[in-house]
DNA sequence: GCGCTGACAGATTTCAATATCTGTCAGCGC
DNA sequence: GCGCTGACAGATATTGAAATCTGTCAGCGC
């Protein structure tokens, strides 16, 4: 069906499904280019390396969160409060919607975390400007106290870490995880406040 | 020198230092017994599993931390914010002082996180414990939210996992690590104040 | 009697031989 | 010319046989 022209997108979307089947401590590059039904000396010519691959595969995957999350951050017109509250809400429910329906490429981007990659460097520094910019919102309109608000982004990042960071998955599912989170969302808001 | 007689106690200490040399992953039950100078059987009959052992090890280790912060914990002379800044501050000194001084115990502790032992889970109790000692004291004289002290004192337990959760320790020796755990400690201070 | 030993079964780990994979590149064929 | 192939070297993973370990227990010796 579809013996069309090699591209980069084709590549990546091929390397999800072998993910998804395999799981990334099974999935090669070999694998994928017998998917595609090419050499796996195609697939290298446009990823040089399997890391690489693998980088991009995550950063497709975790530019779908981002979409969602910069609407709710830019949202100018609602409270800072609410904007913090919702955004912290909406980055739990789709962390874990992802760790529970996509189990195996979950397991890439955890594999990805521990190597320190910069991919997910950089979504985290993302992400922290997201928090940043709902932060200074606050700060602006009298409902934060005004201090660093790069810094007090990176605070409710890092004390927010039970419920986005991969290591935690596992916990995400169960019983008391809601009240848990929700009791760390009322001290950082009540933290936040002028 | 000592063949005195075999008990618990020198057992563990025995396995300390096992442990200190080869690490959990290459440490086992026959290198005690051989330190000891005694068959492995001998060291069944005081801990049922070599699982137990490690457990025991573990007690022991998470024991000594108890002590200085009970200390901490229990002044009633001082303020309640002091005393838990201090407190906080007083748990990632002492972790990180483990995690860096004696790396191979610390990675049995790890090991036993992941495991979900008891002992692990005993041991975050009573922490959680202290903590809600402290901000009970608070919420008693005035200076903090009198909502309820035992889900405060799980949130601040929660939004301080970065600075001690083992998973993380080898973040605990990068730069601006200290700044980033003063930010979640005052974001927390603030969230708690009546 | 009582604590220890040491042999044992089954589970786990180690090790080395083998197979597979990653990444490169000369050259084929459109 | 240009994109793809397929053979190749070195690195990594798999496999199965051998070694070691865990946990038990009958019996030795003090």
């Amino acid at each position: 069906m579809p013996p069309e022209t090699l591209t980069a997108e084709r590549i990546l979307e091929t390397t999800e499904e072998v993910l998804r089947r395999y799981g990334p401590a099974k999935a090669t590059v070999v694998d994928v280019a017998r998917a595609l039904g090419v050499s796996h000396g195609s697939v290298y010519r446009h990823f040089r390396t399997k890391a690489a691959l693998r980088e991009a595969v995550t950063q497709r995957w975790l530019d779908q969160a981002h979409a969602e999350l910069s609407a709710l951050a830019e949202d100018g017109g609602r409270p800072a409060q609410a904007r913090l509250r919702a955004w912290l809400e909406a980055l739990f429910a789709a962390k874990r919607r992802k760790a529970g329906g996509d189990p195996e490429l979950f397991a890439t981007y955890m594999a990805l975390t521990e190597e320190h990659s910069s991919v997910v460097a950089e979504h985290v520094a993302v992400m922290v400007g997201l928090l940043t910019r709902i932060i200074r919102d606050g700060a602006a309109g009298g409902e934060f106290a005004a201090g660093d608000p790069e810094a007090a982004a990176q605070a409710v990042w890092d004390a927010t870490v039970r419920f986005h960071d991969p290591a935690y998955a596992a916990e995400w599912f169960t019983p008391g995880i809601d009240a848990a989170f929700s009791a760390v969302n009322d001290l950082i808001l009540r933290g936040l406040r002028a």
